[in-house]
RNA sequence: GCGGGCGUAGCUCAACUGGUUAGAGCGCCUGGUUGUGGUCCAGGAGGUUGCGGGUUCAAGUCCCGUCGCUCGCCCCA
């Protein structure tokens, strides 16, 4: 407590970081909501066996990145490191199998204890949509669509690539994984010493290794597309070809694969080489066998997630808002006239701001730099004559308008916002 | 968790090989007489040089530790 500075990996966001945020939450708001999804906001914490159960023991998520605590009463809780799961169990919590397909999106705070970098924080924001009890693989491309048109509406679509991959359903993906279980535990002397820990932990997790040793040997490994089932070829192809239709470029990459054990049948991600080593943007696939896992019934689930601190980094400027109006009472009685003046034009919807400090060069000189359009100046000179003096910032023009005329004058002249 | 780089006013930076009261620009505040801006001039506030030790006659400048940021690995959004 005697640092005056934020907790590692975390941040205050204000200023230019807070425009660029809620452009991207502005965004997604108005797109999930054109593709019929329904805002949820689920609690931050959960008992933390909705997340152990979920994603797997072996995951690191689980084994340090978690925020875990008990509370008073004994109860073990953990700081949401994901969404899906969370989702999950409110879908399970409050019988929305009642509903039908169920469509949801969400945004907010998710916790990890990790080194932080660039676009790597330990309190960081994800936006979530997710599609439940829709096994076709129309959820999985209508996901992908919307997806697609956050990115192309936030301007960035041209810097990222989807990748995209089948994971298969379990069969494919217990066959594939003792295959390449086989493979390179002929070769384990030669693979990276992460990797020989891969090898037993979560062999997948081999494929998207960086380390050169590796990649050679994966260039002969077996590839999941021999190990699919023809159910699993077939879902893949049905999303392939919607994809396609939809004009989404994408590349199958085979060696993409998803780090949390809830993932079946497609896996995605969104990627841009502007973030360095941080480049998955938005990333996602299906689920599922995620209900089961959590003690419910076996429900299909979609969804995916994406950072909104990377695409806020990624997306250009947004304006910073204008003011409309900037009032500047000279003395007491001006003053008091006012502040029912300053109430009335905000009320009409005028974002109004009042400057009462230093003398008028100043003040109108702060006028400027808050952008504000028009300078409404109330002294004793015009207090005598029931009139304002109305400046327009921009070009530096003035007339005096009568008091009770001032709303009808800004209504002529502003479109109130 | 592992390896590398960095850390000086709100911001961007300066301070020769360690040497007197750590500087500049921008920003902020005030003034240039009585009510007019985005110029100009003058003045001012603001730094225990991230923090803690050590070496030295002397450290922002060297050494160690620590905290934070950053790059790569790892992990992932």
């Amino acid at each position: 407590m005697t640092k005056l500075q934020p907790v590692r990996g975390t941040r205050d966001i204000f200023g230019e970081d807070i425009r660029r945020f809620s452009y991207v939450t502005d965004a997604f708001r108005r797109i999930a909501g054109t593709y019929g999804f329904d805002e949820i906001i689920t609690p931050i914490f959960e008992f933390t066996d909705v997340f152990k159960r979920t994603l797997g023991d072996t995951s690191d998520v689980v084994t340090k990145e978690m925020y875990s605590f008990e509370d008073r009463s004994g109860e073990m809780l953990t700081l949401r490191p994901e969404y899906t799961a969370g989702i999950a169990r409110a879908y399970m919590s409050n019988g929305l199998a009642q509903q039908g397909v169920v469509r949801l999106f969400g945004y907010g705070p998710m916790f990890r204890y990790e080194r932080p970098q660039k676009g790597r924080y330990r309190q960081f924001h994800q936006l979530d949509a997710e599609i439940i009890g829709a096994a076709e693989p129309m959820a999985d491309i209508e996901l992908l669509a919307l997806a697609w048109q956050l990115l192309n509406d936030l301007g960035i679509a041209g810097d990222i690539k989807l990748h995209l991959n089948s994971l298969g359903d379990p069969e494919s993906r217990s066959a594939y994984r003792a295959a390449l279980v086989d493979y390179f535990s002929v070769h384990e002397q030669k693979l990276s010493e992460d990797s020989r820990v891969r090898l037993h932990k979560n062999p997948m997790r081999i494929l998207d290794s960086k380390d050169h040793g590796d990649r050679t040997l994966l260039a002969d490994a077996p590839r999941i597309s021999d190990y699919l089932t023809t159910g699993a070829k077939d879902f893949f192809a049905r999303v392939c070809d919607g994809v396609t239709a939809l004009g989404i470029p994408f590349v199958h990459d085979e060696k993409l694969v998803r780090g949390l054990d809830y993932y079946t049948h497609t896996a995605f991600e969104f990627i841009t080489d502007a973030l360095g080593a941080q480049g998955t943007v938005l990333a996602g696939g299906r689920y599922d066998g995620l209900m089961e896992m959590m003690g419910g019934t076996s429900t299909p689930g979609v969804g995916w997630a994406a950072g909104i601190e990377r695409l806020a980094m990624l997306i250009a400027e947004p304006d910073k808002p204008r003011p409309a109006i900037a009032m500047i009472p000279l003395g007491e009685r001006a003053e008091q006239h006012a502040l029912s003046l300053v109430q009335e034009l905000r009320a009409a919807g005028y974002s109004t701001g009042m400057d009462y400090k230093g003398n008028m060069k100043r003040r109108l000189n702060r006028a400027a730099k808050s952008a504000a359009r028009f300078a409404l100046i109330l002294g004793d000179d015009e207090l005598e004559n029931n009139v304002a003096t109305i400046r327009n910032l921009d070009s530096g023009t003035q007339e005096e308008v009568a008091l009770d005329q001032i709303l009808a004058y800004f209504s002529a002249t502003l479109t109130s916002s």
